[in-house]
DNA sequence: AAGCTTGATGTCAGTTACTGACATCAAATG
DNA sequence: CATTTGATGTCAGTAACTGACATCAAGCTT
């Protein structure tokens, strides 16, 4: 038997899920993270940066999941598709926690500072998404507006996802979305009801 | 002659502008705008809900033209062109004041908490698109798509805007990036190099 | 004009996130 | 067995932010 409890990283980010959710982020001391923990304040920031990032520890293999989903895409595939594909693969992580993930996001809704931290991983994920567009040969400004529209449409399909009565399976949800967006996108030829 | 120097909230916004590209963000402290300006410390945190908020003050009025602009626009129209309409008339606003714009972007730039913050205002802009459209009978998912991946679009355009060597009228920048939405977005017809 | 009210500002004390420096001590290592 | 290492603890410090109360010129009332 170690000299400590095993995974204080993982004890950490669990109290801190069930503190944010019981009482809210900011009636939520780091003290009392760590505490519930059996660890000290300061252990926890060895752990995280800081208190919201204890949220956030899945970010760096999604990213990784969309930057190898891009890279091995076929080259024949359009960039959207290339982007749809990888957020789709992401999607199929994500989508087997279906119950963590709505806790940790009602975490989140309830609280600005978390919903900042959040956006600046989706918008680091749209960095790497358009970074690894560029080193399959596509140029600016398609690689960012492919990469930011991509992360537009995975946000919204996200959204219903997760506030769904009922699991329609993440993945599936996010190929919907990416379908829909084609209409929406389209310049206005339809609908010119003159 | 009044008993305070007149404009407190600007002066503190232009001091802190003036600190956080002389020595960055995170070097800069209240106490040092505040005494810039010829204040207290106190008194910034009366103006400005916390030290990022200082650089965001024009973002209610963005909100108000993104709002007005789809509410007055002809019925019609595609949902996607009323958000690049809306998201133009905000365009030109800030488009007049290039150089500030780019003061600003500066600082943002070389900051991370800077940058979660505008994050978050951009995705306000977006949630307060999607519901002015949502009051024009439009229904989701095309109301939140159509605002999330506009404002998708006027990000590229914007750091297109703010990063080219001349200034092209920020106004036309997002028109352009609008018309290039729609083929990235078009389904894999083209490009089938099979 | 004397007195009262108001509103912008200042002062001060307190909480908490976060950091650096140093201490501890069981387990691994040689 | 002595040494080193790595995870943790302790402690002191900075700075963002908040609440409570004080100040005082300008304007208003009578």
């Amino acid at each position: 038997m170690g000299r400590w409890e095993p995974n204080a990283q993982g004890r950490l980010a669990q109290a801190a899920l069930e503190l944010y959710v019981e009482r809210g982020f900011d009636r939520t001391t780091v003290a009392e993270i760590a505490a519930r923990a059996g660890l000290t304040e300061r252990t926890f920031f060895r752990y995280f940066t800081d208190k919201r990032e204890v949220l956030f520890g899945g970010s760096g293999e999604l990213e990784a999941v969309l930057v190898d989903t891009v890279a091995a895409a076929p080259a024949s595939g359009s960039p959207i598709r290339m982007v749809a594909d990888a957020l789709a693969a992401a999607g199929a992580r994500i989508g087997q926690r279906r119950e963590f993930s709505q806790q940790r996001q009602r975490a989140i809704s309830a609280n600005v500072d978390l919903q900042e931290r959040e956006l600046i991983k989706l918008a680091a994920m749209a960095t790497s998404l358009a970074d690894a567009l560029r080193r399959r040969g596509i140029d600016d400004p398609v690689a960012g507006l492919a990469a930011e529209t991509g992360v537009a449409a995975f946000k919204i399909a996200f959204e219903r996802w997760i506030t769904a009565a009922e699991d329609e399976g993440l993945e599936r949800v996010i190929r919907e979305t990416f379908d829909q967006l084609a209409a929406v996108t389209a310049p206005t030829a339809r609908r010119r009801s003159r």
